[in-house]
DNA sequence: ATATCTGCAGGGCGTGATCA
DNA sequence: TGATCACGCCCTGCAGATAT
């Protein structure tokens, strides 16, 4: 593992090194290639009357993003382009001489143009950028990479003209590793058939006229010095040398072993280092801890970790909750004199509970409660639809404020669609044809039951279970104290103004949070 | 109101042309 | 072929616009 200390912001403040940065080949190839349409000139501006840039020009901006876009992927190559300011405060940490700002969005801007980063919207809706040309299809892996020593991060590096940066980087890939290598570089290339840029002779690839301005080049490159180890430099190349071949001059280069890291290294973690949901909510994150401050619980974002799985859970909160929750933990620091071991499972479920607190209100408020339970009218399998609601009330992200509007608006349409009929003599037991009828008529006077529960409005669904039971009964027990235990009953029943002609799936959630 | 993003001026580099 | 030059775009730093 080459990892150095450097003077970029990762050494001096916080003094950490610098790690290799992992680049896929086929990506610099393409990189690289986005000079092949050059000549063309085509610019491109951010707005209409924006300044303009050339779409097809390679820049010492487009370098470092190349790096740094490399550095904050994940190991698939998915990068989180939320907050674009976020990955330019990484680059400002990696290289010692950071690109300014406004190249770092353009830069940003034509890799989007070129399809080196590419934009698709997951099954959630959400957009997510991924950088092109960085799996293999075939195997699902990253695809061929170069480890790139440390030294790209440098000041020295970054003040190589354009021509050196790209001869190094372009060499440096084809070595691959490897140092054995003599990498061979014809200025012109014979052979017509099409060539990435990188392969199309240097005369053509360093976008130079003449050989000895790549002699100038390689002259510049043999006596470059770099840092091999933490404050130590060292000579990039063993060799560089202009050579006459067969097929007209050709540059060869020898690096320096020291640079080359070999391809088969374990601590794949180390190279990549995605941008933290704390980077990317700056502004959430301050406030949380801010919130956390106020009530003596700022230890809460002491750890890294738990930060940003904390910024990443509440960012859907609405504040009321998160305070609410912050209230609690403080009332167990108070008791307890210590955070919760897993403060994060307490959070959660603090929220949850008021969530549901508050959504019950509304559900009452707004008159929701018989659809939220419908078609259940036993309290457990009530209990049951009303956990399926606020789940899928929680999950809608939705504030209370919305949820509340979108559920007037609902209920309203279904007072519409499906008006409260009147009950009928009908939906209470078993009809005239049944045995249970039949069975409980020889009885007793079952009619004028059936009428009294309609009159009362007896919600039908116990009424049944009145009746099944006065069947059971009636087998062993004097029919007149059944007729008076029913009797009996009757006013007890919960009561239902009239029935709705709802379809059995019906389920209130999939109306209100459905898209 | 603050953070994020884009425009602008002028110096200097990148590119490619001219001249010997 | 090599030395030098000219044009225009990149680059920085800051101002101003836009988004949250």
């Amino acid at each position: 593992m080459k990892a150095l200390i450097l003077g970029n912001r990762l050494g001096i403040v916080e003094s950490k090194a610098t790690y290799p940065v992992k680049i896929t080949s086929l990506f610099l190839n393409q990189l690289f290639d986005m000079n092949l349409n050059f000549s063309s000139r085509m610019k491109f501006s951010f707005r209409d009357g924006g300044t303009l840039r050339l779409k097809d020009h390679l820049t010492h901006a487009d370098l470092q993003l190349a790096f740094i876009l490399f550095r904050c992927c994940n190991a698939y190559g998915y990068i989180d382009l939320t907050n674009r300011k976020a990955l330019y405060r990484r680059l400002e940490n990696e290289f010692e001489s950071p690109i300014s700002e406004g190249q770092f969005y353009a830069a940003l801007e034509k890799f989007s143009h070129h399809q080196l980063i590419l934009s698709e919207e997951s099954a959630d809706g959400d957009i997510r950028h991924r950088l092109n040309y960085f799996m293999n299809e075939k195997t699902n892996k990253i695809g061929h990479y170069v480890l790139f020593h440390p030294f790209v991060f440098t000041k020295v590096f970054h003040e190589l003209t354009l021509a050196e940066k790209k001869l190094i980087i372009s060499a440096y890939a084809q070595a691959s590793g490897s140092s054995k290598k003599i990498i061979t570089r014809n200025l012109k290339q014979v052979d017509k058939t099409f060539r990435h840029a990188q392969f199309s002779g240097l005369l053509s690839f360093l976008h130079k006229s003449q050989k000895s301005h790549i002699s100038d080049i390689l002259n510049n490159l043999a006596q470059l010095l770099l840092p091999v180890e933490t404050k130590t430099n060292a000579k990039l190349l063993d060799s560089v040398q202009l050579v006459k071949g067969k097929n007209g001059y050709k540059a060869e280069l020898k690096f320096n072993s020291e640079f080359l890291i070999p391809v088969v290294n374990k601590d794949q973690q180390k190279y990549y280092n995605p941008l933290d949901a704390c980077s990317l909510y700056p502004k959430f994150f301050s406030f949380l801890k801010r919130e956390a401050d106020f009530y003596g619980i700022g230890e809460l974002f002491s750890d890294q970790h738990l930060s940003n799985r904390l910024v990443k859970r509440l960012r859907p909160v609405s504040v009321r909750l998160i305070r609410h929750a912050f209230h609690d933990l403080m009332e167990y620091v108070k008791e307890k004199g210590i955070l919760p071991r897993n403060p994060e499972y307490m959070i959660k479920h603090s929220i949850e509970d008021k969530f549901n607190t508050i959504l019950d209100k509304v559900i009452t408020k707004v008159g929701a409660d018989e659809f939220v339970r419908y078609p259940e009218t036993r309290e457990e399998l009530v209990k049951e639809r009303k956990w399926s609601f606020s789940q899928a009330a929680l999950k809608s992200k939705l504030g209370i404020k919305k949820i509340r509007i979108r559920m007037e608006q609902t209920i309203k349409s279904l007072n519409r669609s499906y008006p409260v009929l009147p009950w009928d003599v009908s939906d209470y037991g078993a009809g005239p044809t049944t045995y249970q009828y039949q069975e409980l008529r020889k009885f007793l006077d079952i009619d004028s039951i059936k009428r009294e529960a309609l009159i009362e409005k007896v919600d039908p669904f116990y009424y049944g279970d009145l009746e099944y039971n006065a069947l059971l009964a009636i087998r062993n027990t004097n029919p007149k104290v059944v007729e008076d235990w029913i009797r009996g009953e009757l006013p007890k029943l919960p009561r239902l103004p009239g029935k709705r002609l709802l379809p059995y799936n019906f389920r209130l959630e999939n109306l209100v949070f459905s898209n």
